[in-house]
DNA sequence: CTGAAAGCGCTTACAG
DNA sequence: CTGAAAGCGCTTACAG
């Protein structure tokens, strides 16, 4: 059924040109008479021609392909930062393969070189700081490499200010009266999949709250796994330690979602004998009214993506990094 | 740093041979002398070579490397299936690059031939039945495709036999006193994105009921999304229905494990007060005791993987379908 | 601005 | 059983 794909040969018969002519248009060559880049891409739409990333490669040029390496890709995060990426590739008609690691085995085979994932023209490592997984810290690979999410001097790094987004959460829960609380999002107990961010949260959430004087003993603070049920959990944890009003800041959206939830189911009214602060700015926040540290994740990926552009076109510079500041997102008072 | 590679060249040359014989023993092909392929694997090893796949697939050959179009990766089942089919896919040196769909618009993508999940030597596709995407049901590739935990006259598939898993699931609940309840998880509400494989559990389950004589009115189920959650609150439903003991039937392990738990909570016995049978066969279920009908997941893979092999080699035939059968797994007894 | 040639790393008939 | 040659679909100097 279904044709053979059309070559280079069939385009450049059909515009009447050279092999090297279609190539040129085909890479953006300024080199090209505009009449003749016309008949050429019309040849192309044709034809229904379609260049092979192999070939591209292969040839020395380009595959027009990235790799992003990530822990999974089924939260909320992880589609927000793909969207950031996708925005900024696409339009310069990158593709991007996805790479969801799992598992420490899976995190081996991607790092064999040989694999699909390092042929690409360069690699997006979101969430990890892979630097123990390899002798001095770098990845065997010869091409450009940007860390979104995590940081390491080696790279260039895009991350977000995960303690200025805590700080901000402690000045502002610090105004109200009644105790406070926080909720803190377990680390994954496997190393290969660590992470600081949540730690970083708190940091800056508890340093906040000691320039304003406020206490935060101990057993204030509830440290669950990243679900829904743990903010449920948490909050009738607190309620044991202390009477409404309640100030609770979580550490993740979906945790405070559970907070909320468990606050109604308990007839307390949220804003009022339970103000509850999330932390990511994830659009379900706005839709029931959840006050949140927005995470510009979106730009978080925009940003990696052009890096990793200028990275793959220029020449070789020291690695820089980029922190992102976390912004505001309050609900109306309920 | 790092060197560049070494080619095929390198290893000829280091070998004492030709190209040619270097790429018969990279393919496998019988008609190389042991000592010669054991001369030239010795050089690759010494060389670190490791072919590359773009070249491969541009020579006409393949490029070893298998695609796996899946919603998502991030729950036990796709993290089985995986293991099932690399389990195979690896034996026989492939590597396998996974493209969660996770959208609509990235669904588009994928499809369009020009990507990079169309360039390798097939294409395996989890749980969706592209039907109504594509114009005559088939997809744009003339690669061979295999579908798992899906079906589809037009592919060879590879699913289990849900509707059997249920009236398992009937049978059993109906040999015990008390009422009988069950949770239905809810189908995705984006088409493309829908499954049936719930409806047919259900379906089962309610034949082996009636065949059984035993009632199951309409509010007897209950319908909820994939999550502990709903576990939690369909029994708190049920409750308000009957008292103990009651059996309970939930569509997925996830759930029954919610189930399970606000039975506990609530001082209710299970096995006694409440029965409760998930279906899943996860490894959890093992862990809590939780009774269960084992879904073959790891094997699934395996089959859909050794047929995908069969079809890369092979002349076309006739697609043909592989219906697993569900076992059966029962906790200890409470 | 454009064409013809050499080459990317491999595979596959074709001759021995 | 093995080598030398042609070719896969493209890019990139090299000459005009």
């Amino acid at each position: 059924m279904r044709k053979k794909q059309p070559t280079i040969h069939e385009v450049a018969a059909r515009a009447g040109v050279g092999l090297g002519t279609v190539s040129r248009v085909l890479n953006n060559h300024p080199a090209v008479r505009p009449e003749t880049r016309a008949r050429v891409l019309r040849a192309m739409e044709e034809l229904g021609y379609t260049p092979n990333p192999h070939a591209r490669r292969i040839a020395g040029g380009r595959s027009y392909t990235v790799s992003v390496l990530l822990p999974f890709v089924a939260t909320e995060f992880y589609r927000r930062l793909i969207e950031g990426l996708e925005g900024v590739l696409l339009e310069k008609r990158y593709d991007l393969a996805l790479f969801p690691i799992l598992s420490q085995a899976r995190l081996k085979r991607y790092l064999e070189s040989s694999t699909l994932a390092y042929l690409t023209d360069g690699l997006i490592l979101a969430s990890y700081d892979l630097t123990e997984h390899f002798e001095e810290g770098r990845l065997p690979t010869d091409r450009p490499v940007v860390l979104v999410d995590a940081q390491n001097p080696r790279y260039d790094s895009v991350y977000l200010d995960n303690f200025l987004g805590g700080r901000l959460a402690g000045a502002y829960l610090a105004r109200f009266p009644g105790a406070i609380f926080a909720i803190k999002v377990e680390e994954e107990p496997d190393r290969a999949f660590r992470r600081t961010v949540f730690a970083e949260r708190m940091a800056g959430f508890g340093e906040a709250l000691k320039e304003a004087g406020r206490p935060f003993p101990e057993d204030h603070l509830y440290v669950t796994r990243l679900s829904q049920e743990g903010g449920r959990l948490a909050l009738r944890h607190f309620l044991e330690k202390a009477s409404p009003p309640l100030n609770v800041f979580a550490g993740a959206d979906q945790v405070a979602l559970g907070v909320l939830e468990e606050a109604q189911r308990l007839g307390l009214t949220p804003g009022k004998d339970v103000r509850v602060l999330g932390f990511d700015g994830h659009p379900f926040a706005e839709e029931v009214g959840l006050s949140t540290i927005a995470q510009p994740v979106e730009a978080m990926g925009a940003r990696a993506a052009q890096l990793l552009l200028e990275r793959m076109q220029a020449t070789p510079e020291p690695p820089g990094r980029c922190a992102l500041s976390p912004s505001w997102w309050k609900g109306p008072p309920p």
